[in-house]
DNA sequence: TTATCAAATTGTAATCATTACAATTTTAGA
DNA sequence: TCTAAAATTGTAATGATTACAATTTGATAA
């Protein structure tokens, strides 16, 4: 199980054009993992415990080249921290007020300024904010 | 002139519930008159020259208190500040990854996960990046 | 008008995410 | 093995934002 993981996540940073170092795989394999949309700090506290030499400075580093190379998208929706993403595939994020989980969720289909002569866009994002449902059921009673 | 901008600005917080003291009216005019999605510092910058008297926590306060009662709208598409944009029409912004400038876009037909019996959606946010047209020519030569 | 109380504002210090940077370690290839 | 480049580290700096206690302002009632 371990090796296989592992294996997914030197083929994914291999894909990207970034060598494979250990602390390396060891994010990228938490990124594919774990699709809570982690700050650079959540990485960094669940890793810390296996890994008690990896820093953090490391986990921002490895975070800002993955995004560079397009392996994982950074995501603002949160206010107070950048927040990353192993899912690349188009789709879209819903926060919820309440409990602040981040969901993904379908991309709408997108009209508007899809117009390429006016700007040349490269990236689009969604954020939808509101409350989810297992939040609004409780707060029903 | 100033007179009626004053009287528009004080308009506008009186019909969001807030009560219109100088400070507020000068920053919701700013707010008004400039639409480049400003940060608060640069507020701040424009305005302490004018009144050297007005602290940088009153500027936030207000913002913080604009944004809750829905006079203007936080956009968290600049990964580094908070920014501010007194359009509360339905829009989204594009932001020029050369420049920096943040556009105003008219919002696409979004149809998704507008369904509400799964997300009680309050907002949605569209954000595009990429390349504005100025910059583009210039890198055009 | 004056006293009073709440609201508004201020300045400073604290917090917290992120980055800069120089030093050290690791890795891959000659 | 040796060496240069790449990767990683720890610490200090930066910069935006917030906390908070103190002060000022403004409206109201006596």
């Amino acid at each position: 199980m371990k090796t296989i993981t592992k294996l997914n996540s030197q083929e994914t940073l291999l894909k990207y054009g970034i060598s494979p170092s250990i602390h390396r795989m060891t994010i990228m394999n938490y990124m594919l993992q774990h699709r809570t949309h982690p700050t650079a700090d959540e990485i960094y506290s669940h890793l810390h415990g296996d890994i008690p030499t990896l820093s953090k400075t490391t986990i921002y580093n490895t975070l800002k080249l993955l995004v560079a190379k397009g392996a994982i998208q950074e995501i603002t929706i949160d206010e107070k921290n950048t927040r990353y993403d192993a899912e690349i595939e188009p789709h879209s994020h819903f926060k919820c007020n309440v409990c602040g989980h981040i969901y993904d969720v379908p991309s709408p289909k997108i009209g508007g300024i899809t117009d390429k002569s006016i700007y040349k866009i490269s990236e689009v994002q969604v954020y939808y904010r509101g409350i989810c449902t297992i939040c609004r059921s409780l707060l029903m009673h």
